[in-house]
DNA sequence: ACCCAGGAAGCTC
DNA sequence: GAGCTTCATGGG
């Protein structure tokens, strides 16, 4: 069992605010899957105890987004009291830094979904298709990898068997497209995906985003999501139907206003940690009743 | 039975 | 461009 320092962190927020599916929590212990590793983890108090399938203390860190100044994002972000209650509401919440692929693959996959629902998809897709990984007695699956997915004939059927409804299309075709890439360079599907990421993150945000929009089932809200939480993009501001909400009822006085109107608003507000003040929102908009 | 869920795409006007 | 419909499926 490995031991590290933390401060400004919240573990039980950071992992159940809904940014990532694959957990579950057995007897105080976090058990995360996150692409082929198994993570381990409990808080007490400034001390994070943790084990990894594979890795080390640097890969938590990151994981974690531990390095980030918290207060500088807090307070670049609190412009007035309203978000201060929310921020106030999910304190210590921090972006997970997820594996792009299985983000990807996780939010074109939430269209018009639930948490509860997704989370579900993304373990099926991982029996079908991943490979039994373990961490001492505790079994899991490996989210899949480009290939292993590719494996098969008719990936968008298997993927309806998994429960991915209407999404299977939009998914399949998305990595269909990005891996067809490869082929031609002899690329592997993989290295097809790593080169397409790392093409984005040089990128600035709108160029970023826009080429994103370009994939089958990725549009704004699901753009947004891969940007702020895999590709290291804090200006953005996804905007799914809580967002659109709080924003309405804080700042537009309950005017029915459009997601796309409360994405600008976000993003102009909020500045270059939009992202945070974002899951803040989310954190804060889903808590059961007393939200002050 | 009815409604909605971390939306996007393909229409119409 | 902004508004409407359709796309599966599970849970309340």
């Amino acid at each position: 069992m490995r031991k590290i320092r933390i401060r400004d962190f919240d573990l039980k927020k950071t992992v159940e605010c809904g940014q990532i599916f694959r957990w579950e929590k057995i007897s105080g212990w976090y058990f995360i899957t996150a692409g082929d590793r198994i993570i381990k983890a409990r808080q007490e108090g400034n001390f994070l105890f943790y084990e990894l399938s594979k890795g080390g203390a640097g890969f938590i860190r990151n994981y974690f987004s531990l390095g980030e100044d918290y207060k500088k994002i807090i307070s670049g972000i609190k412009k007035d009291e309203k978000i201060g209650k929310a921020i106030k509401s999910a304190y210590g919440l921090r972006l997970i830094k997820q594996e792009p692929f299985e983000c990807m693959v996780s939010y074109i996959s939430s269209s018009a979904s639930n948490i509860p629902r997704i989370r579900r998809n993304m373990n099926s897709l991982s029996r079908r298709f991943g490979h039994k990984i373990k961490l001492g007695n505790y079994t899991s699956y490996s989210f899949p990898s480009p290939e292993e997915m590719l494996k098969c004939e008719d990936l968008e059927k298997e993927a309806r068997n998994c429960g991915l409804g209407f999404r299977a299309r939009f998914y399949s075709k998305a990595i269909a497209a990005i891996a067809e890439v490869s082929a031609e360079e002899k690329l592997s599907a993989s290295q097809s995906f790593e080169n397409y990421f790392s093409w984005l993150r040089r990128m600035n945000y709108p160029d970023a985003k826009m080429e994103l929009m370009n994939i089958s089932g990725v549009g704004s809200k699901v753009a947004n999501c891969i940007l702020a939480f895999s590709l290291g993009f804090k200006e953005a501001f996804p905007t799914d139907v809580w967002i659109r909400r709080a924003i309405a009822e804080l700042y537009f006085s309950q005017k029915n206003i459009s997601a796309k109107d409360a994405e600008r608003f976000g993003r102009e507000y909020f500045g270059q940690d939009a992202a945070y003040a974002q899951e803040f929102l989310y954190y804060w908009r889903r808590q059961p009743k007393a939200k002050d």
